[in-house]
DNA sequence: TGCTTTCATTGACCTAAGTCAAGATGTAAA
DNA sequence: TTTACATCTTGACTTAGGTCAATGAAAGCA
């Protein structure tokens, strides 16, 4: 077992799927490498395969007229990203960004579609893909227009201890820039919130190093609101 | 062939699928009929299995601690909805609630993927619809948090242009108040920005219709935002 | 080691949009 | 019709959070 096949077992889509199907998983995928802070593909531009990263970390961003950027997702290994051009349009939504230096597989369009119509479990597992996925927009969807700015943050924080599986300190996996950017806000607000929530005895904040001190109030600030 | 056949073959995930299967389909469909207003199922309760509308119009909604409702979706007649809680975790995501006498038909969760796993092109027209839900979630998270709201409106408007193959002028398939909520505002906002519209002499509002007289200025509006 | 660049923080200010409250208009029922 | 209830609009006010500008801290590089 070579060591690209090692690194599709790995992948949650191709889970629980004979040695016979990854190694013609192997046989289509590309491989591409790419730099900290490099474009893999922009909005618009014609998605004939989509991406799994392999190893490193891209952003999925949108930006604005006035060029503020929203980030929809950040995927580590593992995840698969473009394959809303696979399935549906031939457009990719979003623009994709590598955060740092990136290993990511490539895979054709057509040779993909041909492999998931043969494989009934292959496809069950895309389909649960997709739907978490729809899961986790229609929760950023109700962080952005129910709670305000400390709300989203709280949640965040929360969702990285069960992420992390740290009860006492969390660290930030992305800049405080960037992060404002994923929770619909600029870094001006965001640091104005850290110094809130720290003098409120929430958080003590050291770099990217959270000490979360008291978690009781973030889970009630994550879904209450009030800071 | 019978009516419900006739009513699943215009559905679009069943779509191109031999006779043989619609009536698979069938065989595992159960109808079901609201009223105006009916509470379909909850955020958070057990999804062991799929909506499809019939007939009829269902929201899919969150509602913050505070009582404000956040519209996910609308869905009309060959709109499935619930699929990410059959895919996916067991949960459904969201509230759904009919806003009008409804006519659906529910797909029980087991049946259905064993259906889905037998047949390719179903499985493949649901992974196309699931892709055509993440793009339109993806547009929704840019519009809320890169856009206004005379933007988000001005979109909106255009999107129902194309919806309803019109151009002087469109019908609001839903109250002001319910706009309101599937824009990220109140109907308060909603109705100054409408009148706002109406004196730069964009539009022109008697009640749910909207003359559209400056189509330019409202695309202009929809993607660079100031009004 | 210092230098340059990027990132983070803080203050003063402004504005979009939310809240609260009062009417107005429309719609359905009696 | 008249009443009752929903929906919509408008006004006065408040506020979360964005903008602009200056400074401080960190991090990569020569």
């Amino acid at each position: 077992m070579n060591a690209i096949i090692k690194i599709i077992s790995m992948i949650p889509i191709f889970e629980n799927l004979p040695i016979s199907d990854l190694e013609k998983i192997r046989d289509i995928a590309l491989d591409k490498f790419y730099n900290k802070g490099r474009m893999v593909f922009a909005e618009g531009d014609d998605g004939n395969g989509f991406y799994v990263v392999a190893d490193g970390k891209v952003k999925i961003f949108k930006v604005s007229m006035e060029g503020k950027e929203q980030i929809l997702h950040i995927y580590g290994p593992g995840a698969p990203f473009g394959e809303v051009a696979v399935f549906a349009g031939k457009k990719f939504p979003a623009n994709a960004e590598t955060l740092v230096k990136s290993h990511l597989l490539f895979f054709p369009r057509s040779a993909f579609v041909e492999l998931i119509s043969q494989n009934p479990s292959l496809s069950l597992n895309m389909l649960a893909m997709l739907s978490m996925r729809l899961r986790q927009f229609a929760m950023q969807v109700e962080n952005l227009s129910l709670k305000e700015v400390p709300g989203r943050l709280a949640s965040y924080l929360v969702y990285l201890t069960q992420e992390q599986e740290k009860d006492t300190e969390v660290n930030l996996p992305l800049s405080k820039g960037q992060l404002a950017s994923l929770l619909g806000t600029i870094p001006e607000t965001l640091s104005r919130i850290f110094a809130k929530m720290g003098s409120k005895g929430l958080i003590s904040v050291q770099g990217r190093t959270i000490q979360l001190l008291d978690m009781e109030g973030l889970v009630d600030l994550a879904e209450n609101g009030k800071l």
